[in-house]
Formats: structure tokens, sequence, C-alpha cells
DNA sequence: CTCCGGATCCTCT
DNA sequence: GAGGATCCGGAGG
């Protein structure tokens, strides 16, 4: 598959993330973000984002999100300068890593849900001894973040400066589709917030599995 | 293919 | 004390 990418300023690039995630998210679809370290180098071509917001924009209550509650010790970085990174650990085994978006102050971010690896497959698979194919190495937020080699420990981690770089594409996708958010429980889930962003027709995006109907 | 349960512990109530 | 922005493997069709 073939990565188109701009470099871009980082300013220049914070200040793009400082929209709201509901308007950056789509943007990010075919961004790649790359991890440094001494093991190596990963890339992720993202292919497949939610957005979540915070308490501070009264017109779209979030119930969803980690902030909707007000700030904690947890979800801080989402609070913090566009182009932070907000990573979480959660059923007690899987980390899921965001891009911060918006001004500071706003809570507003976008959860990195799927991808491609464009660099570092060998790398990715060590991270990930149980992917069956290229696919899944990167097919799943927790997923992604494990390839990524991102933990807690990089909460609150600027995403545009080293050992981290972000590069939007080239030109931004002109097609996405959007549907309710995986995963999330009461109305944050339903179809009144459309805020999972894809790439349509690509293999790495979870199949969209609808919320299963349980009897009494 | 789909469905379902277990793993495993941090976070907030 | 409950539940989670998930993943994986096993059972069944």
């Amino acid at each position: 598959m073939t990565v188109s990418t701009s470099p871009m300023a980082p300013e220049q690039l914070r200040e793009l993330l400082s929209g709201d995630a509901r308007s950056v998210a789509p943007q990010l679809l075919g961004s790649v973000l790359t991890h440094h370290s001494h093991e190596g180098t990963v890339a992720v071509r993202i292919t497949e984002v939610e957005a979540y917001m915070g308490p501070g924009d009264s017109s779209h209550p979030d119930p969803g999100s980690h902030a909707f509650r007000g700030p904690t010790v947890r979800n801080a970085p989402m609070f913090s300068p566009a182009g932070r990174l907000y990573v979480y650990f959660t059923y007690g085994m899987h980390y899921c890593a965001n891009i911060v978006c918006g001004p500071a102050g706003t809570a507003s971010a976008v959860l990195l849900r799927a991808g491609e690896v464009v660099e570092g497959q060998h790398l990715a698979l060590v991270r990930r001894p149980t992917s069956k194919s290229a696919l899944d190495l990167a097919g799943g937020p927790a997923r992604l973040a494990t390839t990524l080699a991102l933990t807690t420990a990089d909460s609150g981690r600027d995403a545009l400066a080293d050992p981290f770089e972000l590069r939007l594409p080239s030109v931004p996708a002109t097609e996405f589709m959007s549907g309710p958010r995986v995963g999330v429980s009461g109305d944050g889930g339903s179809a009144a917030y459309p805020w999972r962003f894809w790439l349509p027709g690509d293999p790495t995006v979870s199949r969209y599995k609808a919320a299963k109907v349980r009897r009494a």
C-alpha cells in the first residue's frame, strides 16, 4: 500500500489538531504515527478512529467520554494541549491510545482504533506474537497500542516530538464512513453519537458488530 | 462463519 | 464494589 504523507511544521500541525475531535478525527484517517525506540521503529497508518468530547462543550455533552464527569488523575492529559497522547489501561490487560485535540482546557480526543503497519512489521510481530496476519497487527485499539509499544507511561507525552512522529496525509481523505462508536455502553454508544470514522473498504478496519440484543 | 466466556486490575463511585 | 473506548480461544452451525 502506498503511503502518501507530507511533513508539516509541528506548530502548524498542532494548530490543525486544535479543532474539536469530531472535525479532526476524519482528518487523521490516512495519517501515519511513528514510534522510535532502541528496539527499532514501527509506523502505523491510521484507518479507523473515534472522537470523544469533554464536559466543556455543553452543546455536545458526551456520556461515552472518560472526561464526561470532569478531570481526574487518569484523564488529565485529555485537558492538555492538542497533539499530546492520552493512553489508558482497561480490562485489566489492554492499553488504548488517543491523540488529544482542541485547545488546552477542553477535553477532546481521538481514539486510534485501527491501522496498517507500514514500517517495522517484524518488530510489530514480536510485540504481538499472536497475530495471524499482517492485518491484525494493529486491527483494534489495544492491538494498535501494543504494536507501537504505547503504555500509560506515554500518557501526556507529545505525539509530535521525539520519539514520536505524526504525519497527516498529503491529501485528506475525501471519502470516509461514520457510525456509532464501538464498545461504548449507554447513550454514548447509540446512533445519536455517530463519532466513529473509518476508511471505506480498508481491510484493517474492524468489522462492525452490532450491539447484541439480550432477552431477560 | 458466529457466539460466548474468561482473563485481570485500574479507576471512580 | 462494580464495570470497563478489548482480545482471544473454544464450541457449535
